[in-house]
DNA sequence: AAACACCCCTGCGGGC
DNA sequence: TGCCCGCAGGGGTGTT
């Protein structure tokens, strides 16, 4: 489900009812997602909430011990702000209960999804530790994915959706981000010119901050922490449209297999 | 080292 | 209506 812009779009939902909010429980119906949930992770009750954060893909929740609650949600995950009283539903599995009588309910069918722990005075999880930069971030430029692509072989959809190089592409703006800058997916990444690593640097930016200002990209299933979907949908030009004409050229799009992920592209507008 | 394939898991849509 | 198959937004792990 989620990219980077529709975690931002959850973080974006949910701060307003956790920010200055003390945690009177934690309910813990399932532990078994993509790491279990440790049972440490009950020691952020009592603590007050100073903040909701993101790197990359994952909500951070920042306490005011400075211990965090991070979640991940994986590819089917959800979050809900609710009246705690309200009966959980199938794959409810975390509930952060406020003292406001509101609850942070996170729901995922595949527990792909993660609920970490840091304690106070711990070093960051290791899955957060080796991350590149973020994207809508002046940490991320162009001379960036040229200096680190320079001798790759890899296709340059793979290597942009390398966590390592920046994070929070996935497949839906990847696939958008490279039509926008005409580059063809197949492209081994050490082959582009700096120049045109300046147009999918562009590119990255743009459609991520745009998708973010229209509430995520509801393909299936996903919401806004209000229930309404997003609608960047409207506005994707090749995922999900093979054998539709391109929007600039009418070509129809193409779909193939990079890296186990369906791929889309104008064999007219990229090369 | 880099480039892949594979796996975790459930639900859903399409074809028959 | 029902069953089976393939596929899905992520990303860590293990193999070449």
């Amino acid at each position: 489900m989620p990219e980077l812009p529709e975690v931002e779009v959850s973080r974006l939902g949910i701060a307003p009812y956790l920010q200055g909010e003390h945690i009177t429980q934690l309910i813990v119906r399932d532990r078994r997602l993509r790491w279990p949930v440790e049972e440490a992770l009950s020691d952020a009750v009592g603590q007050k909430v100073v903040a909701v954060t993101r790197r990359a893909k994952y909500l951070l929740i920042e306490l005011q011990n400075t211990g965090r609650i991070i979640l991940h949600l994986g590819m089917s995950g959800k979050l809900r702000v609710l009246d705690a009283a309200v009966p959980p539903v199938k794959h409810d599995h975390i509930d952060i209960v406020l003292a406001s009588g509101k609850c942070l309910r996170f729901n995922d069918p595949r527990r792909f999804g993660a609920c970490l722990w840091q304690a106070p005075g711990q070093d960051i999880p290791a899955q957060l530790s080796h991350l590149g930069p973020e994207p809508l971030t002046t940490d991320f430029a162009a001379d960036r994915l040229t200096r680190l692509s320079r001798g790759k072989q890899v296709a340059v959809k793979n290597f942009i959706m390398d966590n390592a190089v920046v994070v929070g592409v996935g497949n839906i703006y990847a696939n958008e981000a490279l039509f926008m800058a005409g580059i063809d997916p197949r492209r081994k990444a050490g082959n582009v010119s700096a120049k045109r690593y300046e147009r999918l640097t562009v590119a990255i930016k743009d459609v991520l901050a745009k998708a973010i200002q229209q509430g995520g990209t509801t393909l299936k299933d996903f919401t806004q922490t209000d229930g309404n979907p997003g609608y960047f949908k409207q506005s994707l030009n090749v995922y999900g449209r093979a054998g539709k004409p391109c929007m600039v050229c009418e070509t129809p799009i193409k779909s193939l297999t990079i890296g186990q992920r369906n791929t889309f592209y104008c064999p007219q507008c990229q090369r």
